[in-house]
DNA sequence: TGATTTCAATCAATCGTTTGATTTACAGTG
DNA sequence: CACTGTAAATCAAACGATTGATTGAAATCA
């Protein structure tokens, strides 16, 4: 079921060194962390950086690849449903488009796997280099253009057009702005930190918002 | 007019040196840029960052300064108005949100003192370091607290709540991820560039968002 | 002249990477 | 069972290159 390019999940010292790497590069960047953090955080010798992946860069695809592993699963469960599957009606379409909404606002500010992989493909994404030719292709694409169908499905519009899908990236940065932006959002609502209870009420918001959206564009 | 701790306009080196921070602390970041470059960059001598900034880190400050002095100033102009102007009636409130989408869109998009700005603000924003500290309080928490007293005289709902708050981030949020996921946009959509008339396209989006969200809002 | 600014040269420190030896894991052989 | 051969993996140590910062002289301007 995995991509032909996908290299198979890595186990011990290499499996240490990737999530050394995606902690630190998302913490402080690629540049600024050194080889030897990474070894020291994972508890492994600077060599083994070069020994498991050719040198540093090696190590950074390793990472992206390590996030399409993690998070491309949970799209895909979210998002879930074949291709060729029957198009749903447009109210299951509005209730698949609002799950998908609480499950991925949930996950991005809550859940435990993304601490690490959110901050690191923000900089992937900064900087628009290879990791973020793969991601694009074997994540972001699919997930967007399946966002499409669900909207159009909704909507009554074309799953195609330029119009749904700046439509689809209004509603999803509404969702990354938050995790993006959270160390302004979190001084703006005095929250130190954000439970459960305030991803919640957070989606709400988005939700709310979503549904607007569609209604308005039901009726033209 | 100038904020009592802001520095004054730089000039000659000081001021190439920044720019060429700014453009250079942007594109490939803050531990990626050596002094070296930077003076290169500016035609100048590497000591004169020392000279002028004391060092590396102080150069960094610098650059802080002069994106709120370059921003701060078109947020403020777009978001026009004493803090105690009577509040505007329901739609000339929705009228003022329009208007600031639309050129705060336009800016981020396409404005070319905005090229090197922005890319450097969102590093700072992920970083969380002390330039965050200076901009929130100088320019982000005063664009925003006129944003929700615009959106409170449009919808009839309280200013200050947290409701509005979190609104108010979801209607700059969808403007924002176009800037910073535009990468991804670009290739979703097949964008090479965005000229005047895609950023207008894409500003029409979220105004009609937003109008759906303010109409929802004032029938609950 | 006196103060400000720029310059080439150099500093110690740290960077990513490489090296060659050593340890570990395991199949083959008697 | 013991011994050996071989490849995989890890290790301490060191490599040249580059980093941010510093120096004192030279240049510039008032």
């Amino acid at each position: 079921m995995t991509e032909p390019s996908a290299p198979p999940k890595p186990e011990g010292t290499a499996a240490d060194l990737i999530a050394a790497g995606l902690k630190l590069f998302g913490q402080k960047g690629f540049a600024a962390t050194s080889t030897r953090e990474i070894a020291a955080e994972a508890g492994a010798n600077i060599a083994s950086i070069a020994y498991h992946f050719g040198n540093k860069d090696g190590l950074r695809l390793a990472c992206g690849h390590e996030v399409r592993r993690r998070i491309g699963g949970t799209v895909a469960a979210v998002l879930e449903g074949p291709a060729d599957a029957p198009p749903p009606s447009p109210d299951e379409a509005m209730m698949q488009i609002e799950a998908a909404i609480r499950a991925m606002t949930a996950f991005l500010l809550t859940e435990r796997a993304a601490e690490d992989v959110v901050p690191f493909m923000l900089r992937e994404v900064a900087e628009n280099g290879a990791n973020l030719d793969m991601l694009y292709d074997g994540m972001i694409l699919p997930a967007h253009g399946r966002f499409c169908a669900l909207w159009a499905a909704a909507t009554g519009s074309a799953p195609d057009s330029e119009h749904t899908r700046l439509m689809v990236f209004s509603a999803i940065g509404q969702i990354l702005y938050f995790r993006i932006g959270r160390p302004i959002v979190e001084r703006r609502l005095g929250w130190a930190e954000w439970g459960a209870e305030r991803a919640r009420q957070t989606a709400d918001v988005i939700v709310s918002n979503v549904r607007a959206m569609i209604e308005r564009e039901r009726r033209p």
